[in-house]
DNA sequence: ATTACATATACGTTCAAACGTATATGTAAG
DNA sequence: CTTACATATACGTTTGAACGTATATGTAAT
């Protein structure tokens, strides 16, 4: 990526943050290093189809996968690059001043600590900054007021 | 646009910035409001590309058209948006810090002011920050070493 | 009015991206 | 060492972007 045009470099990024799944998966990545399953579970799509976004902006360098047994974590990855780093800090500032975005957030928060998450994902490894708080297992409605 | 989904207007700011020819004609474009026939020249690419990929970031809201007698003029349009304008301030600071697009750059300033322009453009409005500038109809590399 | 010129658009083709579906891979549990 | 589970990838299809070429549009000059 270093060694291409810088065309072809700001072409990538760009093309990265052309799409509106990726940008929502972005959005949940805001601070966060996310398991696959809540990407699926908040953004209602299907396994395959966030696998290949989340793929896509790996390949892009936007991202960073870890594995933790069978769960994989994503967490965005600053661009050496000054430039693309601003431009994704921008991006993701955006992102968190829209209405959508944060009711997307909301809705991790919520799959993340409430207590009536689906059996598939009740198991999944909670990002750490919904781990860090008091908020695991709290009624859906607490956790929508406090977080909005 | 305004009245699009927020996902919706950054998809389509983002695919308007995720092309090496359109990232060319808007470096040639910051701070000034360029002719047609000065891209075509400069990228030498074909007529039709260039005003195919001018026909799409006037779509995308991001350059505005004046026609001028036969020439048409293009020139940015800052966003309304203001994180779509920061976005696309950033880029244009970054495309600045390149030494391939200085060197477009410089070429546009060579075309527009040298006397050895091509026959077809040599009554096409030159840009107003050359026009502006003592620099008409100096030799080729005068120019390319007062613009580096 | 006709011609020349600058630019835009139409048409057909090529190529990549996105998707659904099916399946492979990798890890943990029994 | 199976089985179950989480995730990734392969495959075939559809869609849209980009391009070259040809042509249409709009303006100025003769």
């Amino acid at each position: 990526m270093s060694d291409k045009n810088i065309l072809v470099e700001m072409e990538t990024l760009f093309l990265a943050l052309a799409d509106k799944t990726r940008l929502r998966l972005l959005n949940l990545m805001r601070g966060n290093e996310v398991c696959v399953c809540f990407f699926t579970e908040v953004l209602g799509e299907s396994q395959p189809k966030i696998s290949r976004h989340l793929a896509y902006l790996r390949n892009a360098g936007i991202v960073s996968a870890r594995r933790d047994g069978k769960w994989m974590n994503y967490k965005i990855e600053i661009p050496e690059n000054p430039y693309a780093e601003q431009i994704l800090n921008d991006t993701l500032k955006w992102l968190e001043a829209q209405d959508d975005m944060r009711e997307d957030y909301n809705k991790l928060a919520i799959v993340c600590c409430s207590i009536e998450v689906p059996i598939t994902i009740s198991r999944a490894p909670t990002p750490k900054i919904f781990a860090e708080t008091n908020m695991n297992y709290a009624p859906k409605e607490e956790l929508e007021t406090f977080l909005l």
